[in-house]
DNA sequence: GAGTGGTCTAGACCACCCT
DNA sequence: GGGTGGTCTAGACCACTCG
């Protein structure tokens, strides 16, 4: 475990831990360097990676502090699919409906930069947050970087069995959101009424290599969803 | 100007002007301490931002990449009020309906921690994206670090005039995001019907010393807006 | 002015990719 | 094994805040 990950860690956990308020001050550097054995460079990044988290932020000439979340019940857009989704606290479950190895679309042939003749497993689940029902998603995983997936695995998280068990790297995603109004199809997949408002969304996510191995879809639950979503300071 | 981000931005502009795809690797850190010298540390930095900025992607042992959205159209909710909207230019124009001082309501009290007796100016505003109607937003702005607003300044750019005349830094932001139908009186401004859908978005603003100083409602019409938004690895 | 964070350097060493 | 990015250090100096 890198050094400065292990600081970061360490200092979001004793701020849950200690359920210290936003505003609350941190130790200051050489306190910190003290406690960690490191360098001050270190302490800087370790902070860094918690200020750009939304977890504290930095006044200089003043200090290092809490920052926290007023709203409780929020999704949070950023963190990638089911990592770190510890702290706030949702129970995720999925109802499978399809998974089948294809030829993809066109437009998702498009995204993920397919050879023509590669295949892609589709995978088409409802997702429900708490017992209820969040959203219908519709993924496609390129072969070459997923060569398995079966029912059994796609009714868990299929981002940790390609994190532990296929061993890949989850770099980065775009995400693009809509609304619109639900169509028959969706609607009554979501139990909702044909003309009901809905979030949709299109992403596609990326290995660290920068190669695209997932196109998903989704539509959302509006009654059943809300988001939440930090910025911090674009200049660290 | 600081090194770091004056590289940073030359990088960027270099992307952007040669329009370079996806994928193009640029220079290797040796090539670029030699071009702006300064040390590594220094560009490791400057593409840190970038990686986290969405720009670029850096794979170690192999070398740092362009990053490039696919499509356009889209608003990045990243991005804070107006900053940095130069490259997809969208035009945003505004018709303010209210700039008034008022004791705020309550919610507003308390997002804002305002003192009970404390004023704020109260903003309300239809804003355009290329001519036809974006959102309908209500913004409250803390007296003690806003102490001016009129008419004339809530026309443009109000992030620019704190940013720009009040000389103020803005810090990070929190932002809420929820769909729902319309009632009858946003729906009469956004010139949408009853029950259509719409995204709610609420939103907290906070300078970098970490006071909060402008509390936000607003509601998109679904059909003018469509939103655009990145993560990267979250461990740089 | 004392205290606190921010920038920048030079250089050692590590980890990963590719051929 | 050669190339490339990533981590970490020690220390100089800068910039801001606050009493």
């Amino acid at each position: 475990m890198l050094k400065y990950n292990e600081i970061a860690l360490n200092i979001e956990k004793k701020i849950v831990q200690q359920d210290l308020k936003q505003g609350t001050k941190l130790p200051n550097f050489n306190e910190m360097i003290q406690e960690y054995g490191v360098s001050k460079s270190t302490i800087v990044k370790a902070l860094t990676i918690l200020e750009q988290r939304g977890v504290i932020y930095q006044v200089q000439g003043s200090g290092v502090f809490v920052r926290r979340k007023r709203k409780y019940g929020y999704i949070n857009v950023i963190e990638n699919q089911g990592f770190t989704t510890d702290l706030d606290d949702f129970t995720i479950t999925s109802q499978v409906l399809t998974v089948e190895k294809i030829l993809p679309p066109k437009n998702v042939q498009e995204n993920l930069a397919l050879k023509t003749e590669e295949q892609v497993f589709h995978v088409k689940r409802i997702r429900f947050i708490n017992e209820q029902i969040l959203c219908l998603e519709e993924s496609y995983f390129c072969e070459s970087v997923v060569p398995y997936l079966n029912e059994e695995i796609a009714g868990g998280s299929i981002f940790h069995y390609l994190r532990d068990a296929l061993k890949l790297n989850i770099g980065f995603s775009d995400k693009y959101l809509k609304v619109k109004k639900l169509n028959a199809e969706h609607a009554q997949t979501l139990k909702l009424q044909l003309d009901d408002p809905a979030m949709y969304s299109e992403e596609l996510f990326y290995l660290t290599s920068g190669k695209p191995f997932d196109y998903s879809k989704t539509v959302y639950h509006y009654q059943h969803s809300q988001f939440f979503l930090q910025s911090s300071n674009l200049n660290n």
